[in-house]
RNA sequence: GCGCGAUUAGCUCAGUUGGUAGAGCAACUCAUUUACACUGAGAAGGUCGGGGGUUCAAGUCCCUCAUCGCGCACCA
C-alpha cells in the first residue's frame, strides 16, 4: 500500500537516537537560538516584544541531573512558545561556580586520589586543578543541556567567576561599601569547621538529633543550677541569666560568684536579670557563654559582659588542663560531664531530640565563633532608595506587584524570610571565588574595583559567598556595568526567572535585592516555581540511596522528547513530582503514534498538494476544522498562564484519542470510497492539521516534531522551530 | 511554636468562576498483521482522608480533626 516515494526513513519506527543529534545540530547552525539571528534573518521583528530568562546556573560541580533536566524542559517551553510567538526571544546559559561545594568536591578528590590537603599545593596551584575540574563540569554540562535539546543561546554564555562578572562583583561591591551597606564587623558567626569557612543562616541545615541535656551547678556553693546539651562550652561562661520577674532567683541578681576549679578552669559568674530567659525553660536560668552562641552574645552586650573564646576554628577546646585542652568538643563533653558526676554537680541527665545545625555542602557541625567578616546591611537606610532598606526593597518588589510570583503561596514564604532576615554574611575563607576587593596598609584600608597602584597594600584573602555574584546574574550577564550595553537596555528587567522553589531564599531574593538596589527595577517580572523530581516512592533523589535516574541514560534509552513529556506532565507549579520509566515509556510510544500518523497522512495524501488556505472544504471538514481550532484558541491561553501540564496532555489526547482513532480511521473509508470531493477535502484537512499539530507540540517535543517536519512535502518552510504559532 | 502543601480509581495525577466524578499507566475481556503490537475495540474500577456547616446544588467555599510531607523560628 505505501507508496515508494514516501520518506523510507517512516517505513521504519521512529529512532530518537538516529535524530536528535542531527537536529540539534541543523538548529544550532541554523543560529536561530540568538535572537540578533532571528531579527537579521527575518524571523523577528526588531521592535516585537522581548521575552527574555536567565538559565539557573548549574554548579560545575559535576553532571546534570533530573531536576536540571525538568529545568531545562519547562524553560525549553516558554522559549520556543515565545519564539514561536515571533517574540525577541532571549533565553541565556551560563554555570555556577560554586565556590564551597566545588572547592570540597576538588579537595576530596585530592585527598583520594593524592592523599594531599590543598595546603600542601598552595593557593595558586589548588586554584589550577579545581579550575580545571570547573571547565570538565562545564563541557559535560553544556553537552546535556544540548541534548536535552535546549534552545539555549551560546554565544552569550557566561560563568559567574569570570572576567566580565568579576568586573560586576567589584563595581557592586565597592558601590555598597561607599554607601555603607557592605560592613566589616565581628560578631558571632556561623563557622563550619570542617569546611574550615563561616557560612551564612540560609547555608544552614538542620538535623534532627538525639542528645543529653544536662543539669548541674558549676560548684557546690553556686546557689543556681543550669542546663545545656553543651557542658563544655560552660568553661567560657561569664554570666546566669534569670527572668527579672523569676521570684526564685530574684535576691541573687547583680552578685558576682567566683568559681576556682570547674575542670581546671577558674570562672567568673555575675547573675544578671534579662527578658529573653524563658522561666518555664530547663531551670529558668541560661548560663551565658557569649562566645559560642549567637543570643547569648546578645545578652552579654546588652549587660556589658566579657567574651570568652574556649573553641577554636577546629572544633577543639583552647582553654584547661589535659582533661579538655587540644581535645574535640564531643571529647570534652565527655570529660566535662564525667567531672561534674564525681563532684556530685550533676543533677539530671535527659534524653531530648535537638536541632542541630550542619553546613549545607559539608555536612560539618556548626560552631558558632566570634570573628571579623563581611556583612550586608540588610536595615540601614538607602538615600538614593527613598530611605529605605535592603528588607523593604525586597519586600515592596512583590508586594507592589512589580514581582508576579507563581504559585502565589511562595509569596508567603518570601515575606516569612525577609521578616527573619538578619545581615547577610558575604566572606569565605575559601580559595575558590571572587577575591573580596579590599586591600590593607597598616591600619588602613581601601576598597576599590582596581588594586591600590601604591606598594606596600595586602588583599583581603578571603572570597565571597558565591550568592553574592549569582544575585547580580540578571543583569552581569547582560552587559552591565555598562548600563548602555544593547543586551541590557533590550532584555532588562527580564520577564522570567523559572527555578526550582529550593532556592528561594538562595537565589531569588539574593537577586530582587541586589537588582532593587542597584539598578533600582526588579530583575524579572513574573517568577515560576517549579518542584522538585522524585524517584517513584517520592523520595528525594539522591547518590547515596542509589534512586537516581540518569537523565542522559533515560533520553539514549527512550528519546530525549519522550523524557521531555514525562517530566512536564503532572507537574504543577511549586508541586514536587514522581518520576518512573514507566511513564517516560508512554510518551516513547506516543513519540512513534505521531510517526506512524504521519506515515498514514503523507501515504495517503501523497496526490494532493498541500495548500495552506483551502478554499473548498466540506461540512464534515468544517466541523473538525472548528474543533482543533478551538483546541489551539485553549491551549494557547494555557500556554500563557504556564499550565504547560495541562497543554500537554491535551494535545496527546487529541493526537492519540480523536485524531488517530477517529478521524484517521475514518479517512479510510473516505478514501476508498468517497468522491473526489471528499476525498480532497479530506487530504486537505489530514495535512493542515497535522501541521498545526507539529507546531503546537514543537516546545514539547521538539526533535521528533522537527524531523517530521523536515519530511512533510511543503514548499518553502523555515525550521520547525521559528514557524507562526498557528492561530 | 508559626506557616505552607498534600489526602480523588490498584499506582501517578487533572478537575478553571460551586452545576451529573476525569486522564494516563497497571490489571481484565475481545480483536490478530493493521498507518502503528511502541496497536485497536470494550468493560470494570471512586461515600473525592473523617466530621460539621453554608447552598436549590460542595471534590470545589467555611470550620474542625486526622495522617503524611515541607519551610521558618526555637533549640539554655
Amino acid at each position: 500500500m505505501i507508496e515508494p516515494n514516501i520518506d523510507p526513513k517512516l517505513l521504519k519506527p521512529y529512532d530518537p537516537k538516529e535524530t536528535e543529534d542531527r537536529i540539534y545540530k541543523l538548529w544550532e547552525e541554523s543560529g536561530f537560538f540568538n535572537p540578533d539571528v532571528c531579527i537579521e534573518k527575518g524571523i523577528a521583528d526588531k521592535n516585537a516584544e522581548t521575552f527574555s530568562m536567565v538559565l539557573p546556573p548549574p554548579n560545575v560541580t559535576g553532571t546534570l541531573h533530573l531536576g536540571h533536566a525538568a529545568t531545562l524542559t519547562i524553560e525549553d517551553i516558554m522559549i520556543r512558545f515565545a519564539r514561536m510567538q515571533g517574540k525577541r526571544t532571549l533565553w541565556l546559559p551560563g554555570t555556577d561556580h560554586a565556590a564551597i561545594a566545588t572547592q570540597s568536591k576538588v579537595e576530596k578528590i585530592l585527598e583520594k586520589e593524592e592523599g594531599k590537603r590543598k595546603t600542601d599545593l598552595g593557593r595558586e596551584e589548588f586554584l589550577k586543578r579545581v579550575e580545571k575540574f570547573a571547565q570538565e563540569s562545564h563541557d559535560t554540562i553544556v553537552s546535556q543541556s544540548k541534548k536535552m535539546g535546549a534552545s539555549l543561546d551560546w554565544s552569550r554564555e557566561a560563568y559567574t567567576l569570570d572576567a566580565k562578572r568579576n568586573f560586576a562583583v567589584r563595581t557592586a561591591f565597592k558601590k555598597m561599601y561607599d554607601d555603607e551597606i557592605i560592613y566589616r564587623g565581628h560578631r558571632i558567626v556561623n563557622w563550619d569547621p570542617k569546611g574550615q569557612t563561616v557560612i551564612s543562616d540560609d547555608e544552614i541545615v538542620y538535623e534532627e538529633r538525639k542528645a543529653k541535656f544536662y543539669t548541674f551547678k558549676y560548684s557546690s556553693d553556686f546557689p543556681i543550677s543550669i542546663s545545656t546539651t553543651r557542658p563544655e562550652t560552660k568553661v567560657g561562661d561569664v554570666a546566669v541569666a534569670v527572668n527579672p520577674t523569676d521570684e526564685r532567683y530574684k535576691d541573687y541578681v547583680g552578685k558576682t560568684y567566683v568559681i576556682e576549679n570547674f575542670c581546671g578552669v577558674k570562672l567568673e559568674i555575675k547573675i544578671i536579670a534579662d527578658e529573653v530567659v524563658e522561666k518555664e525553660f530547663g531551670t529558668g536560668a541560661l548560663g551565658v557563654t557569649p562566645a559560642h552562641s549567637q543570643i547569648d552574645a546578645e545578652i552579654a552586650m546588652r549587660h556589658n559582659l566579657p567574651t570568652k573564646q574556649v573553641i577554636n576554628e577546629f572544633a577543639k577546646m583552647t582553654v584547661g588542663d589535659e582533661r579538655i585542652l587540644g581535645k574535640k568538643t564531643t571529647e570534652a563533653r565527655l570529660a566535662i560531664v564525667e567531672w561534674l558526676q564525681s563532684e556530685g554537680l550533676l543533677e539530671k541527665e535527659e534524653e531530648v531530640i535537638q536541632n542541630i545545625s550542619t553546613a549545607e555542602r559539608t555536612g560539618g557541625i556548626i560552631e558558632p565563633l566570634p570573628k571579623l567578616q563581611w556583612f550586608i546591611n540588610v536595615n540601614k537606610p538607602i538615600k538614593e532608595r527613598g530611605n529605605k532598606s535592603l528588607k523593604e526593597l525586597m519586600l515592596e518588589a512583590v508586594q507592589s506587584k512589580n514581582i508576579n510570583i507563581i504559585p502565589d503561596r511562595f509569596e508567603k514564604v518570601y515575606y516569612n524570610w525577609i521578616l527573619n532576615l538578619r545581615d547577610w554574611c558575604i566572606s569565605r575563607q575559601i580559595w575558590y571565588g571572587h577575591r573580596i576587593p579590599v586591600w590593607y596598609k597598616d591600619e588602613e584600608i581601601y576598597c576599590g574595583i582596581e588594586a591600590p597602584s601604591e606598594e606596600g597594600w595586602s588583599q583581603d584573602e578571603d572570597t565571597l559567598d558565591t550568592w553574592f555574584s549569582s544575585g547580580l546574574w540578571t543583569f552581569s550577564t547582560l552587559g552591565w556595568p555598562d548600563s548602555n550595553a544593547p543586551d541590557f537596555q533590550t532584555y532588562h528587567p527580564t520577564n522570567m526567572l523559572e527555578t526550582a522553589y529550593d532556592i528561594i531564599f538562595f537565589w531569588v531574593a539574593r537577586m530582587i535585592l541586589m537588582s532593587t538596589y542597584i539598578l533600582g527595577v526588579v530583575p524579572f517580572k513574573n517568577v515560576y516555581l517549579h518542584g522538585l523530581v522524585r524517584d517513584p516512592q517520592g523520595r528525594k533523589m539522591s547518590k547515596s540511596l542509589g534512586n537516581s535516574l540518569d537523565p542522559l541514560e533515560l533520553t539514549s534509552k527512550y528519546g530525549t522528547d519522550s523524557v521531555r513529556m514525562s517530566l512536564i506532565i503532572g507537574t504543577g507549579p511549586g508541586n514536587d513530582s514522581k518520576m518512573s520509566e514507566d511513564k517516560i515509556r508512554a510518551y516513547k510510544n506516543y513519540a512513534n503514534k505521531l510517526w506512524n500518523i504521519t506515515r498514514f497522512v503523507l501515504s495517503s495524501t501523497e496526490n494532493f498538494k498541500y495548500e495552506e488556505s483551502f478554499p473548498s472544504y466540506t461540512e464534515r471538514e468544517n466541523i473538525l476544522i472548528k474543533e482543533i481550532d478551538e483546541l489551539i484558541k485553549e491551549i494557547t491561553k494555557e500556554m500563557e498562564e504556564y499550565k504547560f501540564y495541562l497543554v500537554g496532555e491535551k494535545i496527546y489526547q487529541y493526537t492519540w484519542s480523536r485524531f488517530a482513532d477517529i478521524i484517521i480511521e475514518e479517512s479510510k473509508e473516505i478514501f476508498l470510497n468517497g468522491t473526489d470531493v471528499d476525498k480532497n477535502s479530506r487530504a486537505q484537512f489530514l495535512l493542515s492539521t497535522l501541521v498545526k499539530i507539529l507546531k503546537i507540540l514543537h516546545p514539547f517535543m521538539p526533535f521528533v516534531t522537527e524531523e517530521i517536519w523536515g519530511i512533510i512535502p511543503i514548499e518553502n518552510k523555515k525550521l520547525l522551530m521559528v514557524e507562526k504559532w498557528p492561530k
